[in-house]
DNA sequence: GTGGGATAAATGTCAGACAAATAAATGTAT
DNA sequence: ATACATTTATTTGTCTGACATTTATCCCAC
């Protein structure tokens, strides 16, 4: 574990990357002890500060957690489904709402990804799954539902969906599409009669994969992608046009 | 920007929450200047070490970038395409490093991905997209290449396949799946006969995207998933019946 | 043998200082 | 007046040393 004495970069920078590569080689184990602060600093020739801003940055990427106390210290996180998860989310909304790129750019990748999972979904499906897509379906058709609470359940029937395809990879992919797109989704007006489509989508899609046809189940997720892209369109460019007034 | 005195979590930790959630919720732009270092310090009532290691922290998460100097200071971020996708591959690989998840999972995922992306990389696919993978064809068919280089070259042509659906989200999510696997890939010795298979398989594929035929080139797809996961799982036994020796 | 306190080791936090980089202000010469 | 060099102020980067806090372990009294 070495650092470059003439690079430019900060200390705590490089000090931080040649430990993150001593994990990823695999030098440094799972659940292995990192040495103590006052070890690092003396071995790389820097102070304690710096080391622990270089071993804050790995905590940050949940490639470290530490412990205090004696026989504590830093210690090689395994990294965890949900970690890999929350910063997919973290991510991926950052990038939506940056404009790094654009709504129906992310839409298109949600719903491929979505179809993708079609296949193993209608193999896979559990009753469980079914029973938690067709409650959020009943919940979407209940009058007075407020427009963000119209989202949430969306979210959860659309998770219900890719989880039933057994593919916890799958599952934090997309959750990561799906998440993000919430806020610009909570954007969005949704009249009864929009509703009253959507849901009509969702309960096709319900049935196909309760008959296991997943050729049905991509049609459906392709039909409510037009739908919504339809939606949204609709409502940001009413959104510029009121802007540019 | 407040945090909680009562909590028991680190205060570096605390403050780079309280800035992040900033960041995430908008109230802090894209280019906006953070407080100086000093200032913050005073602001949360800590000492500036603290604030540093929040705000390295954030820099770990290219929330962040920081510049010395008058003038100076942390900037937000615009979270870049070539961040989201390194993040997206050091967490990927660390996950299947870790055993958190099995070849076989990955496996699937990535073909899934991948075949998500046949419809709109059959309309969009570029002359360009075809070059490149009628080359790594034209490579991987020469004789004497080693093994590396033979994956090397698969991961160039399934980047370009995904490349050549024109959409970047869902390129940057492949990316994960398909170079997280490739130290995994790398183990597996290719005899001249299942290098003639892949060969077979991946000019099918390419044919068939030229072709526009998205349903061709979704067959070569879970055709070539069936190989290589036959192939794996062959290496893998062999390798745990040798070390069970 | 068990309970409890002392001890040591490690991280968490603080204060103050200096170094280095950088932009802006200032001064100077043409 | 302009161009260039110099100074100055601001900000991050790093160091030193200290103290606080947490926690495992050892030791001793009971």
């Amino acid at each position: 574990m070495k650092i470059d004495p003439k690079s430019s970069a900060d200390l705590s920078a490089q000090i931080a990357q040649a430990i993150r590569d001593a994990i990823v080689s695999g030098d440094l184990n799972v659940d292995e002890r990192l040495p103590s602060e006052a070890e690092l600093s003396d071995h790389f020739s820097v102070s304690r500060p710096t080391v622990r801003e270089a071993l804050k940055r790995l905590a940050a990427q949940s490639l470290i957690r530490t412990q205090r106390g004696a026989s504590g210290g830093a210690f090689v996180n395994r990294i965890r489904y949900e970690d890999a998860y929350a910063a997919q989310v973290t991510t991926a909304t950052l990038l939506l709402s940056m404009n790094a790129i654009t709504f129906d750019t992310a839409c298109e990748a949600r719903f491929a990804l979505e179809r993708a999972c079609a296949p193993l979904a209608a193999t896979r499906r559990t009753a469980d799954h079914l029973a938690t897509m067709r409650a959020e379906i009943h919940r979407q058709s209940q009058p007075g539902l407020t427009d963000e609470a119209f989202c949430a359940s969306d979210v959860t029937f659309h998770r219900a969906l890719v989880d039933s395809a057994g593919n916890p990879v799958l599952s934090y992919q997309l959750a990561g599409a799906v998440e993000a797109m919430q806020p610009l989704m909570n954007m969005i007006t949704f009249s009864a009669r929009d509703r009253a489509r959507i849901i009509a989508l969702h309960t096709a899609i319900a049935d196909a994969l309760e008959a296991a046809a997943h050729q049905d189940v991509a049609q459906g997720l392709s039909d409510l992608e037009t739908e919504t892209r339809a939606l949204a369109n609709h409502v940001f460019a009413a959104r510029a046009a009121r802007a540019a007034e």
